[in-house]
DNA sequence: CTGTTAGCGCATTCAC
DNA sequence: GTGAATGCGCTAACAG
């Protein structure tokens, strides 16, 4: 692998004019340029990108920390965040923290220790403390769905009390008045908003909130499932079922129709998210949208803004969901 | 940031010692050892890990580079993956390369340019020259679906053609006769082997392939959807459709949906890859299983196995899809 | 416009 | 078992 000085052996020049031709900022003379560019052809000349950031301080990539590499919800954060710095020649370095305090810090530290110029992170176990100590540092860090007033500045969040609030008033509004919950894990920030919303929402219309209609799930296709499993032991009808996200939503309309009962006609659905496949389920699952990809650019933007000082517009930072009507969701006479 | 230097002028040892103690794998007494780990604490020392790599040419890390960033079957590869490496302290680095011959040479070189200890490419667009003479280098490369007879060793795929095989064996043996079929983009080797299997099947059957009943898509569900709406265009019934994934038999699933054609009595469908919506599908998708969790863990053990010498069992390089029977496929009477 | 000189933070021979 | 010296490949002043 040639090195730095290898080129400017054969072109003749010091090391230090095969730099600049590379970091295009100084002026160099056409001449010589062309002769070093013969030379980094002639070797296959690779700069060490690990060499130059030691040297240089940046690395020109950031670093994102998200919960899990699998998923559709991560894959858009992800996919977002790629396509829009790569066109600014930046590169990402993605890390996973499992949503667990040591594999979080585990995971940022790594990033930190790479080198990355700034830090996207979508964190869930982390106090805020250290975020906000880690936020003032050296190295830029931008929040995903995560709302820490000291450094709102710094977050990129979604209002999800307000999309718990449309999910349940499209219900309501259509009449439904006995509506079951499956939640999100209770300990994520995330989770527990839209449950508020989703209480909100019941209280503006007199509604109470009954507990035996209630299920903390788990995010997953699988938690959805045993969710209404849970709901229909209870002895206690209901005509409208509120998933915290299209996955819970998805497993319990599969349970749903193992256990015969007609969508929407008895029972109407709500999902969270508005993941690719919701409106490939039967029937089609009105939902709530997370502008994820959207959200993806502003971040990106953000940094691109903030820390390699190009001119971009400023950001958005708290983002509003939107209802998605689609079929899952029919009206039904009060009770 | 504390760097090893200041540890070892605070432990009063030299930096040379507090390298050993990190790197502990010559002996260090143990009461130096003590003094100088009691350093990197008070300090919150955390080792640079770029200039780690560039003094010793390691980086404890390896590279990923997939097509997408986003979608099922990818996020399913990476977590896969990452999750067998944590467990060794390796980290990986991601990066996509979007079907784009520049796009993937651009990755695969900044993967190198970070110094990565092993490449795991899913690359669809470069040549095969190109990756035997990668190959050829001083970094260990791993391939994921994609088989090289000269580099067979490093190639972990699926028989893909036994899985379009299966898939249209599974319709062939319910009575269909008249099977329409959407292909994935015909220049990708997956796509292409998995309709010559469809093929093979057919012709075992001794059933002729129609082109009227043919549809290049594009692995996306509107692909499929598209797919579906061209065939009811041709004025040549059929009775079964079998998609190269399913994705695209989800799109047209809900296509079919909406020209009132109910499933599976009056189409059966079949997918490809067996992601985890399949089974939320209604009709429960047919499909055939590509299992890509587990080929995701076979080549983070070869790298261990051969690049980081842990010892591990030998791996296995080719696997078999296998049938995975629901619901969206039922008897038809020959016609 | 170009060359010289110092490091960036760490691993790794050599000596002792 | 430990310290001193050298260099990984490159950037960034500083001169000229």
């Amino acid at each position: 692998m040639a090195t730095i000085y290898q080129v400017s052996e054969l072109a003749g020049v010091s090391l230090a004019t095969v730099s600049r031709v590379m970091n295009k900022n100084t002026r160099v003379s056409e001449k010589t340029r062309d002769k070093v560019l013969a030379a980094m052809k002639e070797l296959g000349y690779r700069p060490n990108a690990i060499a130059r950031s030691l040297a240089s301080n940046r690395s020109d990539s950031v670093g994102i920390l998200v919960s899990e590499l699998r998923g559709l919800f991560y894959s858009e954060l992800m996919s977002g965040i790629e396509a829009e710095l790569r066109a600014s020649e930046k590169h990402v370095i993605i890390a996973a923290g499992h949503s667990k305090v040591e594999q979080e810090i585990d995971g940022i530290e790594f990033l930190i220790g790479r080198r990355c110029d700034a830090l996207i992170l979508h964190v869930e176990a982390v106090s805020d403390e250290y975020l906000i100590k880690l936020a003032g540092g050296s190295i830029p860090v931008v929040l995903i769905n995560r709302h820490i007033p000291e450094i709102a500045d710094r977050c990129i969040s979604l209002d999800n009390e307000h999309g718990g609030y449309l999910a349940a008033k499209a219900m309501l509004d259509q009449g439904h008045r006995e509506i079951a919950y499956i939640s999100g894990p209770l300990w994520k920030t995330d989770a527990k908003d839209r449950l508020l919303g989703h209480k909100k929402a019941l209280a503006e219309y007199s509604v109470d909130f009954k507990e035996q209609l209630f299920f903390e799930g788990d995010y997953l296709e699988t938690g959805g499932g045993k969710g209404l499993e849970f709901m229909l032991t209870q002895n206690q009808p209901f005509t409208a079922l509120a998933c915290a996200n299209d996955e819970m939503a998805s497993g319990a309309m599969t349970v749903a129709r193992e256990n015969h009962i007609a969508m929407p006609r008895s029972l109407s659905i709500v999902g969270f998210d508005n993941i690719i496949f919701a409106r490939h389920l039967y029937p089609k699952l009105s939902t709530v949208n997370y502008p994820m990809a959207r959200m993806a650019r502003a971040t990106a933007h953000w940094i691109l803004k903030n820390v390699y000082k190009e001119k971009k517009p400023e950001t958005q930072n708290l983002f509003k969901p939107e209802f998605v009507s689609r079929e899952s969701i029919v009206f039904v006479e009060d009770n």
